[in-house]
DNA sequence: ATCGAATTTAGCTCTTTACTTATATAAGTC
DNA sequence: GACTTATATAAGTAAAGAGCTAAATTCGAT
């Protein structure tokens, strides 16, 4: 499952939002997540596995509990993919520190020519 | 559907990235896309579709030739999104830079308390 | 007005995934 | 050891979505 699909549950955004605030217990998120979607715990700890299998997050068991957390490699990830995006709307001079930041980018060619198409990330060619 | 959901699928990603070197004509990048992922024209045109309905694009007709080309907003959202995330990553030196262009956030409040639970995000919210 | 190219829409199938309830596993308590 | 708490897994169902072929649109050119 690539990353952004497993983003695209909001039970799972959600999830991740709250262990932002720092490691949660299973239980404690799965309080959480059924008051307020109304969803039962398997489904929860569902959801906590995809998290888990994709890179998500980490967790590590303490006795019966286990504790999850926020392993930020699949954000990081998708953040760099974004990278390529965001001259779109950040070329006001406050972003000139995101640009060093980040590091500096090819000009923008503004050709439409079909033969110069750009080969597709890796990241995206091998999951199909 | 939700922006993440979009993003999930690599026909999705790839024809966004394509759009980021400028406007294409959807004959253009079904072009593309069919050489690279064996789907047919009709399959290209749904996508587009998704992308166009999503707000990922916008399009201009130009006689029989569509022109798409890339709408940020959404790509903007998810990006306000992850902002929660990126200090998990980029405490490093150079990132003050991008701490300084995305404007001051709220310190790390590392406790897990379940009682202090944020809400979710109004954008998560909405879609259940 | 007719024909062909460019693009979208419709209808159908197949697969994936997000749930559910029921059950398993494992640790803590009496 | 028996019972309860914490969490995960299994098996089944229903809905969503990605793909296909066929058909409709819409514009340009003869």
């Amino acid at each position: 499952m690539h990353a952004f699909d497993v983003l695209g549950d909001p039970v799972r955004r959600r999830i991740l939002e709250l262990l932002a605030d720092g490691e949660q217990t299973s239980g404690a998120i799965a309080a959480v997540i059924q008051a307020e979607f109304g969803i039962s715990q398997p489904g929860v700890s569902q959801h906590l596995r995809v998290l888990r299998e994709s890179g998500f997050t980490t967790v590590r068991a303490q006795g019966a509990r286990r504790l999850y957390a926020v392993d930020s490699a699949p954000l990081q990830e998708i953040d760099m993919w974004m990278e390529r995006f965001r001259r779109f709307w950040s070329q006001h001079l406050d972003a000139l520190a995101t640009e060093l930041a980040r590091g500096k980018r090819e000009r923008r060619t503004n050709d439409a020519d079909t033969s110069t198409a750009t080969e597709p990330t890796d990241n995206d060619k091998e999951d199909r």
